[in-house]
DNA sequence: TCGTAACAATGAAACGATTCAAAGATTGCG
DNA sequence: CGCAATCTTTGAATCGTTTCATTGTTACGA
């Protein structure tokens, strides 16, 4: 078993120097065609493989962009990070994937694996509240972009979602199509987006008048919980139904919808109007299209790179928060009243 | 901005050689209560995290597992590869995922991103035929495990599932409920699970005398495509329709299900019975309960990361290519006719 | 033919950790 | 007190790359 081959052995097959070897690879300009063609030879005959580690050490960082995300399960966080690996590549950096699963053991030992990795800089959804391991971070001179997150601009750059902006688009839409008795399904609201999209939807009910909002709680945001909620729903009678029903999420949409169709005795959207959030890919294609509401995802991981490469590129340290509008997806679950 | 701390600036502070802060670091116990005292205290202030590049460079390989699936989106890799990192990180290494997204050249460049960083070996779930692109890593004496696809004993260890065992499981479960006219739903067959699974289907409907299998071809295996098989059986009206459905993945069987139920002419299990395969976690809490074929994803990841250290351990060539038998989930959808 | 600019190639130094042979300190025992 | 055995600490060498000041070559105009 012959260890890889390094760039000294390269030099030696062609008969030059190890600078023009590296010389080859990062600046081919440099070398007239005779030599880089003998270089590229004996790399190919050696099967020489650049040592990464080698140049990292040199540079004194990595290539690397670390993202740290709550849930990797969640397709919301499944597409910021697509879009935050695209971004990354066009400007050559690759991005380290970390799943702290909305546990603060895990988030650290994640940022300590990252620092020990010498990222460039940290792109993080934080458990809980921003504390003091992310001053930490600043202390080090970490580059920090805080995603789906607002942060007092003195401290760090944060991109975000208008939460409240989207509960109230959401109700405001169940009102606007004739509903005026609504309940809202979602919890615990110490989740601060469950609680941000119930803000922004008894704002919108405030507003008008004669509009009444019931707040179901749920426990979590998954199809179970919704189905839970759906079959309470379902067990008051017609009657007793809201007009229109507002998820937190998607998934818990998803579940209220299959108790409520489950009966066939309600309909959706003539009985009951029904919006969920997030705008998942299940929602087109549901028993009954969803409508929903859809955070510019690809969007939020783009510009968490760009205000990361910002802070890397320039010392100064002036920092941006960016709060991005969520946009209204209306479908058949929300159509008007026959 | 004051560059981060090297081992050297920790010594200086603490005022030992470097050769002591490396073995309060690695070996604790070779070094004197009071300079560990010490040398600890001078890493807190001066706040110093480990450069892994350096360790690497100097030990020759990271302690890094490449990881190269097809789709991460697909529940069935996020399984593998959830399962593959806690078997990885038992035995100290840490995973580097890529997702070639059945692309050739996405992939030879994760193959290549990876020997860069020296990944001490590679999981790979490969891009269509096994090709020379494997075999270089083989002349270059990377550790390669193939995942999810069953190899020559004689080049390359592999963990794999039993597909054709699969398809046989579910028809035969189907069978043995009573149903005899079958159809199975998925295409192309120029992907090998879909293949083989049809294959098992068919061998055993042979089994069975009078029972009949017939074939839909869809266009991928998302929920859309399998709506749209329904929607065709649909049309056919009650009497056409084939008494038990093997489709080739959870996402098609579900979409067959919602054309299906939502006429309220056709029942779920009572006129027709589906299965679908992979038992996603949408399965459960689909309209009618959809049952399923079960995969163990957890085992394969666990035990791909556990031939791959056999591998890296000893140097002696021999390979082994384990298969596992999938294994059934009966839930509503499948419920013996009334 | 000479001088000089432009171009190519060289190779030692540096990055930061780990290793290990060797030196130094400490202990226990006769 | 002297010696050996054991325990600590030292620091130079090493990993593979990139950088850059220096040296060597070539080409061209005067």
């Amino acid at each position: 078993m012959n260890r890889t081959a390094s760039i000294k052995d390269v030099a030696n097959q062609a008969s030059v120097a190890v600078g023009t070897v590296s010389n080859v690879l990062n600046y081919p300009d440099r070398v007239s065609q005779r030599t880089k063609d003998r270089v590229l030879r004996a790399i190919d005959e050696l099967g020489f493989v650049r040592n990464d580690a080698a140049r990292q050490l040199r540079a004194g960082h990595s290539r690397t962009i670390g993202l740290i995300v709550l849930d990797v399960g969640n397709p919301f966080f499944t597409s910021v990070v697509r879009a935050a690996e695209d971004a990354a590549a066009l400007q050559g950096s690759a991005v380290l994937l970390g799943d702290s699963g909305h546990d603060a053991g895990r988030e650290a030992n994640y940022i300590d694996l990252f620092q020990e990795q010498r990222v460039q800089g940290l792109l993080i959804s934080p458990v809980g509240d921003v504390s003091e391991r992310l001053d930490l971070l600043r202390e080090r001179g970490v580059p920090t972009v805080l995603v789906d997150r607002q942060a007092d601009e003195s401290k760090f750059s944060s991109v975000a979602v208008d939460d409240d902006a989207g509960g109230y688009l959401a109700a405001r839409h169940l009102l606007d199509t004739g509903r005026r008795r609504l309940a809202f399904v979602g919890g615990p609201t110490s989740i601060r987006q469950v609680a941000d999209r119930l803000q922004g939807a008894r704002r919108a009910v405030d507003e008008e008048s004669g509009a009444t909002l019931e707040v179901l709680g749920s426990e979590g945001q998954t199809v179970l919980a919704g189905r839970s909620v759906g079959n309470m729903l379902v067990e008051r009678g017609l009657d007793g139904l809201p007009e229109g029903i507002f998820c937190a999420n998607d998934l818990l949409a998803l579940g209220v919808m299959q108790s409520l169709t489950m009966t066939h005795t309600v309909r959706i959207p003539e009985d009951v109007a029904l919006i969920g959030y997030d705008d998942i890919d299940f929602a087109v294609s549901a028993v009954v299209p969803l409508s929903s509401v859809r955070q510019p995802t690809e969007a939020l991981g783009r510009t968490a790179i760009e205000l990361l490469v910002e802070e890397v590129d320039s010392q100064n340290a002036t920092h941006r928060a960016v709060v991005f509008t969520p946009e209204l997806v209306v479908r058949q679950s929300t159509a008007g009243p026959a």
